[in-house]
DNA sequence: GGATAATGTAGAACAAGTTTCAGACTTGAT
DNA sequence: ATCAAGTCTGAAACTTGTTCTACATTATCC
């Protein structure tokens, strides 16, 4: 089962009419639009409002913060890029190689929009309680695509679901300070195929 | 050569009068204990100013944001704890073992004082580019903690200092995790353990 | 079709981070 | 001791996220 047939898209909410689905839309690529210019701080609430002609109480209402808004427009933004990376899955010989080939074809889109990349991951690790479960789709998500590119035949263990975390804290962390200015390219690059020998760590034949 | 006696403790800017020093001191004071109360939030500029008796553009010349304080004052408290780390070195038999513990020392303080590690670990990730020298000594006092709790005899190799960096994301990303209520005290634990496998992965005489 | 509850709009108001400024105080050099 | 430069203070102003209010529009149900 795939994580969309899981329902991860659409937290079952109660169901909107056309117009409100137009709204939220235009919302979110307003937001992403925005945050493609300058990052974080050039989503502004009443710049979204405006560009997606939907009054600031509006905009409140579907989104409550604007961290809620940026991490909902990751949630988009990864839709779209796990949808794009089934099409070609990877072509390493074992998961680990796999996993570092997709995680790097991700960094390669990100490097494509930086200020986007900056926008929704500050907001995601910025997050408080309150978008908990926001954080959480996302994170589900995030943790489908690199099972995904494990392409395991048998269910992932427990010790795999743990290098699974370790593997998605390292992206997050990684990209953080890639965005803040603090690591090349080339040293993500290279933590996260660090990260992904605990998948060779972990398989269950070779433990 | 330790992490201190390379001037990690400050950062060689003019040196300041005794007044100077005593208002940094208060200032800082004040961050810890407002944080300490409700976290990042509470930790408001004004009332910073207020309790540490300095006006509000003092405040800003001394520290030029709220995140730039927060920085400073996990770069405050990393040496305290550092400096208590130090006097009980931790007795596992391998490196791995013992930074797992030193690391898990380190995250029961923090949960001492949950609101403090969330103003902390909050402004930490959300620093920008303009932070990037303060997150720096941050980072390179945490990579010293490790490398201390390793305890090698001979230098790290390149390999080695890749698996510190990542323990490192893994450890600021599991704490958010926690701090945002997204994983357990238990989960944080596991995840210390499963990256500190790396160690083992890449310590020169079992490769 | 009309009552009514929910949703959307415009805009003011509020909160907290940040900036600015005029004047008072320190400091350091002469 | 004094002057200049730099620092500190108090207070107001500005910015942007967030909340609130009064009114208009839309959707739903009979």
């Amino acid at each position: 089962m795939t994580a969309e047939a899981k329902g991860v898209t659409t937290p079952a909410s109660p169901p909107l009419t056309e117009r409100q689905e137009a709204r939220r839309r235009r919302i979110l690529h307003a937001s992403a639009q925005l945050a493609s210019r300058g990052g974080f701080d050039a989503v502004q609430m009443r710049e979204v409002a405006e560009s997606s002609s939907v009054a600031l109480g509006t905009l409140y209402r579907y989104f409550p913060s604007k961290v809620h808004l940026l991490v909902a427009t990751m949630q988009d933004q990864l839709q779209h890029m796990h949808a794009t990376l089934r099409k070609r899955p990877p072509a390493g010989d074992d998961p680990a190689a796999r996993v570092a080939e997709t995680l790097m074809r991700a960094f390669r889109a990100l490097q494509r929009e930086p200020h986007l990349a900056d926008a929704m991951v500050r907001a995601l690790t910025f997050a408080d309680r309150s978008v908990s479960p926001e954080v959480d789709t996302v994170s589900r998500l995030t943790t489908a695509i690199i099972l995904d590119a494990m392409g395991l035949e048998a269910p992932p263990t427990a010790e795999q679901l743990s290098a699974v975390r370790v593997i998605e804290h390292t992206w997050h962390s990684a990209l953080i300070t890639w965005l803040s200015g603090r690591a090349s390219i080339a040293q993500v690059k290279i933590d996260i195929e660090t990260v992904c020998r605990l998948i060779d760590l972990t398989s269950p034949e070779k433990a």
